[in-house]
DNA sequence: TATACCGCGTT
DNA sequence: GACGTACGCGGTATAG
């Protein structure tokens, strides 16, 4: 198998909008070469046209570090790369997963004891006072550029026999095959109606100002409202109100939204301080997040990064679409998620999916047979706890029992079960949720041994470990610390669930990506939620697609128990939810 | 300007 | 004495 590995030099903000300066390529024995590009787009478009056949070959494997960003880049230029991939920061995140960067420069440090020229040392300040490579004396740039295709190409070296060493191969090959569907998430966006947007942004507007003037009846404009130590300061000390919270690093006793919870009832600034606080959290963060829209695409392109979450998760970024609301106000900010004439959204949820893979991982007798027989477990769970009959299971008595059945999943203990639930609205003490917990891992004795087992293997091991073979170092389980010993057990125990069920996605996305292409279908991903994907289907693909979308996610692994998801289709992300 | 901390949204 | 996993990101405060 043919093998290339190169690394582009760009400049630019993002994908849609930035230009390429130059390609370097590297090749065995040792050997680095750079394609310099004009500053004439031109002749750069010409440029490329020379090496689209490569790029496009099939049977030429690319090796490349952080390959999304050098794909959709060429994507932008009309460019599809194609063939197997091969993303050493994918490699050395599955090696390290803990680590929180995996640069190229630093990589080449730490594994080949090489200090690479930085960015910095070889660009040069432009008329507009930043760095740029443009008009850097070719010579210079096509060192700096090689060195980074060179180094990428020792790295995958350098990484490969470990990947065999760590049994990482399976995980490895679905890790660089979704870099392509990540890619394509990525470069397709998603469609926002900015007229519903503006709308909801007055709307919020007035409720931040009928608030702030709800809290100047009291603070006369002496204390600024976004700064909790100012708002600490004149909670405690001028209203002598009583702290309900720890002391912070700062010295201030907390004012987070747990705290004025408890404190509802004591001034009425405290209601107008939850209620400024959460339209302002709307306005600064989501509505702000959904206006980022491409003027090139006009639409919102999200990044998925595929190598912080130390789980095997996928984190989203710039903006974050994985945490836009999805109660109350959520919906209608999700209501701003369109398509385009003739086009609907499908939602697609897996039910479930962690407590499925928990019955599946522990083979917990009890659990298996609920979602054999189609029993809520939430509510099998509550009608334990409660000791009453599975039927007289109340809609509020459930959701205690759905937060016992996550939290034990965290390994939570009875003091955050108890706060947590006080958090939810209904308040159980310490001996009551100790209670609920002895009840839980009564009724599912083959979680209670799931658990400890998790738990020790990982202490024997030093790692935890996916279905598929994913891994997590805790080196943390060895630590004289308590603490920090206790916060390993909870990974251990919490890795391998979220991590299978990260896992089982990953599959899905990849078994359903490769479905469209095969298929020729217009249909794109656009959005992935944890356990929820998103799709832009045609009209008239709308029930080859629910078919086909169900099938995949259904069929992505072989559990004891079957998956179920749950599909929804609709003109916005709001129906489609 | 860069970094730390608090606070808070999702799963 | 602490007490839930995994994140991103807004604001203020503080260090340089």
């Amino acid at each position: 198998m043919k093998k290339l590995c190169f690394d582009l030099e760009t400049t630019g903000l993002d994908v849609h909008t930035c230009r390429i300066l130059g390609i370097a390529f590297c090749c065995m024995p040792l050997k680095a070469f750079y394609v310099s590009f004009s500053e004439d787009e031109q002749k750069t478009k010409k440029y490329l046209e020379r090496l689209r056949p490569i790029f496009e070959d099939d049977s030429i494997t690319k090796i490349g570090h952080n390959l999304k960003f050098d794909m959709n880049v060429l994507r932008s230029y009309g460019i599809k790369v194609k063939g197997p991939l091969i993303d050493t920061m994918v490699m050395d995140y599955l090696i390290h997963p803990d680590d929180k960067k995996h640069g190229l420069k630093k990589l080449s440090l730490q594994h080949l004891n090489y200090q690479q020229l930085t960015f910095n040392d070889v660009a040069m300040n432009s008329n507009r006072n930043e760095k740029t490579l443009e008009g850097v004396h070719s010579k210079i740039v096509t060192n700096y550029a090689c060195e980074d295709a060179d180094q990428t190409f020792q790295l995958y070296n350098h990484f490969n026999p470990l990947i065999g060493k760590y049994k990482l191969d399976t995980v490895y090959k679905l890790d660089c095959q979704l870099v392509s569907v990540l890619a394509d998430m990525e470069y397709n966006g998603v469609l926002i109606d900015k007229k519903e947007l503006k709308k909801i942004e007055k709307d919020v507007e007035l409720k931040i100002g009928d608030a702030k003037l709800r809290i100047e009846q009291f603070t006369k404009g002496t204390v600024l409202i976004s700064s909790p130590p100012q708002i600490s300061m004149f909670l405690f000390e001028e209203l002598a109100l009583t702290p309900m919270g720890e002391r912070g690093e700062n010295g201030h006793y907390s004012v987070s939204q747990n705290v004025l919870h408890k404190l509802v009832g004591e001034h009425q600034i405290i209601g107008a301080l939850l209620d400024y606080r959460g339209s302002s959290k709307v306005k600064t963060t989501f509505i702000k997040a959904l206006k980022n829209i491409n003027p090139k695409t006009g639409r919102l392109h999200t990044s998925y990064n595929q190598t912080v979450a130390a789980t095997g998760r996928l984190s989203s970024s710039k903006p974050n679409l994985q945490n836009i609301p999805s109660q109350t106000i959520g919906k209608q900010l999700r209501a701003c998620f369109k398509t385009p004439k003739g086009y609907s959204l499908i939602g697609a949820d897996y039910s479930n999916i962690e407590l499925r893979v928990t019955a599946h991982l522990s083979q917990d007798k009890k659990m298996l047979n609920a979602y054999r027989t189609d029993v809520d477990l939430h509510t099998l769970t509550t009608s334990k706890i409660f000791n009453i009959p599975y039927e007289e299971v109340t809609k509020e008595k459930r959701g205690v029992g759905k937060t016992v059945n996550f939290g034990l999943l965290y390994g939570m203990s009875a003091f955050g079960l108890s706060e947590k639930l006080s958090r939810e609205g209904t308040g159980y003490t310490i001996e009551e949720c100790t209670q609920f917990i002895n009840d839980f891992f009564e009724l599912y004795e083959g979680v209670k041994k799931f658990s400890d087992d998790l738990i020790y293997r990982a202490t024997t091991k030093g790692y935890a470990e996916t279905m598929i073979g994913r891994r997590r170092p805790l080196p943390e389980l060895q630590s004289n610390d308590t603490s920090e010993r206790e916060a390993g057990k909870r990974k251990a125990l919490n890795t391998p669930i979220q991590g299978t069920a990260a896992d089982i996605l990953k599959i899905a996305m990849v078994s359903i990506y490769n479905r469209l292409k095969k298929e020729g279908l217009k249909s794109k991903m656009l959005l992935q939620v944890h356990d929820e994907l998103l799709f832009e289907v045609p009209d008239g693909e709308k029930n080859i697609m629910k078919k086909l979308i169900r099938l995949e996610m259904v069929n992505a692994v072989h559990l004891s128990i079957p998956l179920e998801v749950d599909l929804k289709i609709g003109k916005s992300w709001k129906e489609a939810h």
